[in-house]
DNA sequence: ACGGGCATCCCGATCAATGAGACGGATGCT
DNA sequence: AGCATCCGTCTCATTGATCGGGATGCCCGT
């Protein structure tokens, strides 16, 4: 069953040595992957050493520890996010060559929303989000527009649940929240303003695939007070073209 | 040791049958990995379902098999491939932007090129090249270039294996290869005529980093006759981009 | 010279992983 | 309808791989 009761297994100890791995510890020693895994010495070096063999990990010169190319070519090869990215990067880069802002585009994965591919900005101003990482969904563009559009145990699980406040105009009171998500299926786009950092402001609307499920949010940052006419116009064009890339008619 | 008599090992099944996913066969029923990955049907069904409960793969609504999100996510976020690919980005824009052809950088991965990015070209003419796939480095431009700065053994290595011959202008001869790595090496990039396939041309730089080491090629694809001047001034010019972006002093 | 941290190797006990097989349901071919 | 496949799920006795404590030796900074 899945409410195992022992953290443990082969599997998830090998899962618990890659979460080790984060963007700013992308080198570690194989005590300090220990350590941080909660796994004795001589295990996690047993385990290092067989995914090292297994071309997962690579061992560097000086003996730490990185994540191996393998993997990324592994996990990109074939996963959904590269069909998604692929259909979306052309659109992206017409956004981004118009708007000149951070273009981004970010799908749901547990309860998070994740981003799957970022064009940065002139000067790459604020930078929150990058590839590969996550943000709430009550306070992201992005997240709304999933979220809005998600299922609706998604959306229950949220309000039950505590809303993290990362600016005093995060959205955190769940009856707000439950307002701004109707407010987001109306005008169909998300609008956050300072949620996120209080000098800036994300755009984001909803892709859909072809079965008119929405797969992915499509958005821009914005300097706070600048007006958002002129990227939501460039986000629907954009969101036309990734739409029509995935195979929708329309 | 590496030379296991025995290729098992719980982490080899593992990344057996995540070998089993490639770019072609995203999705497939468990009894599928079972047969390609060479596992009893029951062992497979089990390993499968500890690497959804770890989120490493995904069930489908009709209990079919991908890869999950989780795990791109987790080699994206903290491998090498992304540092490159972000110090790149900007660069690899402008070269696409001004040369209008698929625009692609590749590192040395296993005695083979491995591309981590590629902007497409105008219609995506010819698409040999795909985000994480592999070409021979004998025979792509990019692949010359990871070839003729790579280190003294790989080079004996490629010389003394057997060379592919992908159409009839692969370099399949070894004193042919190791002379035209040394013409690479004087000129400072390479142009493969017609040798992956022949409607087209791959000219490549190599791009170093701080210690001097080549780490990557950025490469275009021209049509077969295409001049390739320009290309090379883009091509010079991104690579000066990127090596500044990953702190080179110049 | 010394102590801390690291990687590596060893080894016996244990216990979780293993895989054959049986079962039931879904699909599709004749 | 009837039959043949192919799938997923479950059980269970056996075993061999996994486990982790501990000893050893190396390197580095103080």
């Amino acid at each position: 069953m899945a409410n195992s009761p022992t953290g443990d297994s082969v599997t998830d100890r090998l899962v618990r040595v890659l979460e080790t791995f984060t963007p700013s510890r992308t080198v570690q020693t194989a005590a300090e992957i220990g350590r941080r895994s909660g796994l004795p010495r001589s295990s996690a070096h047993r385990i290092v050493g067989e995914l090292v063999d297994a071309g997962l990990l690579e061992r560097d010169d000086d003996r730490r520890i990185r994540i191996g190319m393998r993997l990324w070519e592994l996990a990109t090869r074939s996963s959904q996010a590269l069909r998604l990215r692929q259909a979306a990067m052309p659109a992206m880069e017409r956004v981004q060559a118009r708007i000149r802002e951070h273009t981004q585009l970010a799908v749901l994965e547990q309860d998070e929303a994740l981003f799957l591919e970022r064009l940065s900005g002139p000067t790459s101003g604020s930078n929150v989000t990058r590839i590969a990482g996550r943000l709430p969904l009550h306070a992201s563009s992005s997240g709304l527009v999933l979220l809005a559009y998600g299922t609706r145990d998604l959306q229950e699980r949220m309000l039950a649940g505590r809303l993290a406040r990362l600016t005093p105009e995060t959205i955190a009171d769940p009856a707000a929240l439950r307002r701004k998500l109707a407010e987001v299926r109306t005008l169909g786009h998300a609008v956050a303003r300072g949620s996120i950092e209080l000098v800036s402001t994300g755009v984001a609307v909803p892709v859909r695939d072809e079965t008119g499920t929405v797969v992915a949010a499509l958005s821009v940052v914005l300097p706070r007070d600048a007006p958002t006419s002129a990227a939501l116009d460039e986000l629907h064009r954009g969101r036309r073209e990734i739409e029509r890339a995935l195979g929708v008619r329309s």
